[in-house]
DNA sequence: CAAAAACGTTGGCGTTGCCAACGTTGGTGG
DNA sequence: CCACCAACGTTGGCAACGCCAACGTTTTTG
């Protein structure tokens, strides 16, 4: 036993912004983990599984749906593009855009990837019912909308 | 109305990492604000408010306590010092050791950050009930404990 | 047709979370 | 007692995210 082991301060422990940042943060590590064995990170994801799911897309429109800035979308796409992935072309009906398409072998990476995060997933809410994760994903769901929903 | 919004993608929108992400870069966006009234950012809180709770205590038990590594505990404190919140003493009893004490003033403020914060959680938690923001607090905690519960 | 807006791009900044290395000090086993 | 290992504070560095300002180009608005 220990009894001095160290606690967290009740003051935080007990506050649900810091609840909330730690819980993120280790979900964000056990994404992080899956994802090095893709080679990639959490922004190509986002952009992977918005393009799965949606279809090409402009840069401006990833970035708005995936709550990526646009310069960073650049960045990411580049990456995207450099793995062959992604395919990166002009928009003939709006020259200031560029359309981003999956590749054959990006759509079965964003495949890979979202097996990775589901599996993850698991791993998260393992000490949580099946009941009590659909609770947390509607609480957080409702405190996402209220806050400016997007 | 407008049919064609922007819509994150379902892929993330209903992935739990994803919603605990998102909800905590809010909550983090809401306490930044909430800090820079004080001119001191997360970092600081978390040392003030460990301190304030169970007193006067090494950098290193510091930083086992607040999740906050070692070599960036060295900083704030430096910060802390610097502002006549915190003092900085060696420890007599063991030299290796640095003693962080709250000044009055760091006594003070940690009570005023404090205030910040638990204003920030109503802010956070507005669109909830008490009972639904006792059972987001208790779905976190009960995840936080399961993964290597510190 | 002029002004405003959107787009992609470059370059930069700050916070948070890590890790490696070093010298110093304390504890432990031989 | 002494050699070894652990803990501590410190420096310096790195990666991921999130964000912002500016620029030139193109499109849309007024």
């Amino acid at each position: 036993m220990d009894a001095t082991a160290p606690q967290s301060p009740a003051g935080l422990r007990t506050t649900p912004s810091w609840l909330l940042n730690q819980a993120a943060t280790h979900a964000g590590r056990l994404i992080s983990a899956g994802f090095a064995a893709h080679g990639l990170r959490g922004y190509h994801y986002r952009l992977l599984a918005a393009l799965a799911e949606s279809g090409p897309a402009s840069q401006a429109d990833l970035g708005r749906r995936c709550a990526i800035d646009r310069s960073d979308v650049v960045a990411a796409v580049n990456d995207l593009t450099g793995r062959g992935l992604v395919v990166r072309a002009p928009d003939p009906a709006d020259r200031r855009r560029n359309v981003i398409s999956l590749t054959e072998a990006g759509t079965a990476e964003a495949h890979r990837m979202a097996d990775t995060v589901a599996r993850v997933q698991d791993d998260l809410l393992a000490p949580l019912s099946s009941a009590e994760r659909d609770q947390l994903t509607r609480l957080l769901t409702r405190l996402l909308e209220h806050h400016g929903g997007h």
